[in-house]
DNA sequence: ATTATTATTTGACAATTGTCAAATCAACCC
DNA sequence: GGGTTGATTTGACAATTGTCAAATAATAAT
C-alpha cells in the first residue's frame, strides 16, 4: 500500500472498489527543485500530496514573501481558499526539492464525491481534519510567543531546519529573520 | 421560510422531504441572559444556531477570559476542536442576551449524514465555508494590526459595540481593553 | 438622588519585536 | 585559494503593545 492510500485510509475507510476508483482519479508528477505547482493570481486546480520533499506556501505581502505553510513528505496541501472559492488567489506554491507529487482536480473530487456517498464522507472528513489544524495553528499564532511556537515545530520536524532556510521558517513562524536568530542563539 | 432554513438553503440545495427530515432533526431552546450553551471541559454536542441574540465563545488562559469568537443574529456556532473530536475542551458558550437558539446533536448529524448523500454533501458544504472562514480569521489575525481588525469589525458589525462589553470585544481582537480603548479614542 | 459597583479611559513605564545597517559565515565558481 | 554571492548573526534604535495603577464615566441598587 502506498502512502497516499495509508493517508487516505486514515481518514474514513473506503470499500475496496471505492478506494481503487478514487486512487485513480489521483495524477503523479515527478517536478523538480524550485518547480511552481501554483503561481500567483492562479486558480489552485488540485488538492496535493507530496510523497517525498518539501513544499511552501507563501505569498506577497508589501514585497515581502510570507510563508504561510510549509508541507512535508506525506502531508497533503492546497491553497485553501483558491481551491474552493475557485478563484485566483495571491498564494503561490513552490516545491523546494526535487519531488515526487500526487494530485486530484477539483473536478474529479467533486464528481466523484457527489457519485459516491462514501468519497463525500471522505471529502467531509478531509475537512473535518483540515478545520481542527486550523484552529490548533490560530490558537497557536495568537497566544504562542515566536520561542514557543519555535520549540514545538523543532519538535514535531527537527529535520525542518536542514531542508528550509531560516527566512521561510521565520515568516511561518511569523517573526522576522532576526528575531528566529535571536531565538535560536540564546538557547 | 424561516432563518435556519435559510441559512441552510444558502449552503446547499437540499430536496424539500430530505431538508424537512433534516429540519426535524434540530431542537429549540428559549434562553435566558447570561446562560451557558457549554460549560468548561464539557464535550460541545451541538452545532448551534442562534436566530435572535449574541453568543459568546471564550476560555481561560492564565486566568483571564479569551473569547473566541462572538456570534449573532443567525448566525451557526459550535466548539469545533471539542464537537468534532468528541472531547471536552476549555471553550465556554455563552449567550449574552435573552435569545432564541437551535441545535442539532452531533449524533444525529452523522446518523443523517450517513443515511442521506444529500444532507453528507451538506454537511461538507458547511465544513468548507467554516473553513474558508477560519483562514480569513487566522490571516487577519497574523496580518492585520488592531486597528485594521477594529475597523473591519465596525464595518461588518456596527452594532455589536453596543451590545457586548468593550473587554470581550478587546480579546476576540486580541488586543487589551486598554489598547481598544486608545484605538476607539483617537478617532 | 446618593451610593455602590462595574465599565472605560488615561498615564507612566517596561517588554517585545521590527527595522535598518553592518559584520560574519558558508557555499560555490573560476 | 581568492573572490563573489547569498545566508545568517549581531547591534543600535524605534515603534507597538502590555502591565499596573489611578482617574473618570456609566449603570444599577436602595
Amino acid at each position: 500500500m502506498d502512502a497516499l492510500e495509508r493517508e487516505i485510509s486514515k481518514l474514513s475507510l473506503l470499500s475496496p472498489e471505492v478506494m481503487q476508483v478514487f486512487l485513480n482519479a489521483w495524477q503523479r508528477w515527478q517536478v523538480p527543485k524550485d518547480h511552481f505547482l501554483v503561481r500567483e493570481h492562479e486558480v489552485c486546480d488540485y488538492i496535493f500530496f507530496i510523497k517525498k520533499g518539501v513544499a511552501r506556501i507563501y505569498y506577497y505581502k508589501n514585497e515581502k514573501e510570507i510563508t504561510e505553510w510549509i508541507a512535508k513528505d506525506e502531508e497533503f496541501f492546497l491553497s485553501i481558499i483558491s481551491f474552493f472559492e475557485r478563484k485566483p488567489s495571491p498564494l503561490i506554491i513552490q516545491v523546494l526539492e526535487p519531488a515526487e507529487v500526487m494530485g486530484i482536480h477539483y473536478n474529479d473530487l467533486t464528481r466523484l464525491a457527489s457519485q459516491y456517498h462514501e468519497i463525500e464522507t471522505l471529502f467531509r472528513k478531509m475537512l473535518t481534519f483540515s478545520l481542527i489544524l486550523s484552529q490548533y495553528r490560530m490558537d497557536s499564532i495568537q497566544f504562542e510567543t515566536a520561542q514557543q511556537r519555535y520549540d514545538k515545530l523543532m519538535k514535531d520536524s527537527p529535520q525542518i531546519i536542514q531542508r528550509v532556510p531560516l527566512s521561510y521558517i521565520a515568516s511561518f513562524l511569523g517573526v522576522t529573520l532576526e528575531t528566529l536568530s535571536r531565538i535560536r542563539s540564546h538557547k
